[in-house]
DNA sequence: ATTATGATTTGAACTACGTTCAAGACATAT
DNA sequence: ATATGTCTTGAACGTAGTTCAAATCATAAT
């Protein structure tokens, strides 16, 4: 049978995410090494690198979950109907999610691919369907045939909402307090959902 | 006399700089090995870390020079008069500095430093000086008494503006052409600057 | 039940990294 | 010319990612 070995490495797949999840959350990307993960799931680093083919392929998948534990967040319980509501509510979940995780979080972005390395379409797609969250709250602000430009500032927030948080994280930035990355962010936001809003007038 | 001492010591701290800089250039934070810079200033990996104590601290003192290189092409050559072209002239030279020098940009950020780092505080007061042009460029839009807010807007803005610009050129965004990279910054600062413009009446 | 076959697992080994430090080389003062 | 104290050197250490020949295992065939 070959379903056994399909349960087996489907296993391993499994065990190895879950494992480099938690020494994520714990020690950031610095811990993600293959030999660790292999010791905490009980095999050796060939077998890792059977399932895997290499770490960085481990990690697309960690970043992969990553992204869709933060769509997750942002999507459960129900919408408010309220315009800015919804956008602030996006923001405070956004912010939430990322404190809470905020080594896993890191791990997306201080993790370089290698030059040669294809990012494979489904991953892509999971980016794409993070923003469309945004993008759909952002609704109200674009006429129907506005498609992409209503993307595209869904993508100028999010980015300058990424850009805030990680400059202030990783110590970039100067000192910074939380209390101050909070009112940058609340800032940002204000300003450009307002500028969104006058331009559709 | 210690004056030669200083001398060789002075040497060996210019040329492994320079000699950073441009492996930094070429092939980003990848390429910045000890042992790459000691062999081609033509000295030993120890000497490297007799002046520098280690890579870490080398590489601050990179980035301080990327920092102030930036802070010079912003200001070189006289201000505009005009409000808006004054900020619009600020994230166009900055555009053009880090995609002349993106992978000198990014070793500023890709860098991580080691948890127990202590960022010596003129490194700070470069950055620091860095957020101050673009605040100076603000200066119309705030009041006497709100120095603080002009400099917290500026600190959120140019950080939106790194969002875009990172995430698009380290390919986290899917793909994006460099003209929408361009775009995406120009909406950003237009929206941000009429709404502080709104807010100041 | 035993053997043969083919895939999987293993862990030592390879290269390359940051970093250290004993030994030698050097410059200065006597 | 010698003594003293500093600087330079590069081999060595520990730890990465990754590879691969050998051992192990599961299945199919006899």
């Amino acid at each position: 049978m070959t379903k056994t070995k399909e349960k087996r490495r489907r296993k391993v797949f499994d065990d190895a995410l879950a494992v480099a999840r938690d020494i994520a959350l714990a020690d950031g990307l610095d811990g993600l090494t293959a030999r660790r993960i292999a010791k905490e799931i009980g095999c050796s680093v060939g077998t890792v690198y059977n399932v895997f083919g290499n770490l960085d392929t481990l990690i697309l998948h960690l970043n992969a979950s990553t992204l869709d534990a933060l769509h997750h967040a942002l999507t459960e319980d129900g919408k408010t109907d309220d315009l800015g509501s919804a956008i602030h509510s996006l923001v405070e979940r956004y912010m939430k999610f990322t404190d809470e995780n905020a080594n896993l979080w890191d791990v997306i972005f201080e993790h370089m691919w290698p030059k040669d390395y294809v990012i494979p379409d489904w991953y892509l797609a999971t980016i794409h369907r993070l923003f469309t969250v945004l993008a759909d709250a952002l609704a109200p602000l674009f006429d129907e045939d506005e498609d992409a430009e209503k993307y595209q500032a869904a993508t100028v927030l999010w980015s300058g909402l990424h850009g805030i948080r990680s400059l202030a994280f990783t110590g970039k930035l100067g000192l910074v307090s939380p209390d101050s990355v909070r009112a940058m962010v609340d800032l940002l936001t204000d300003i450009f959902v307002e500028g969104l809003r006058r331009r559709k007038r």
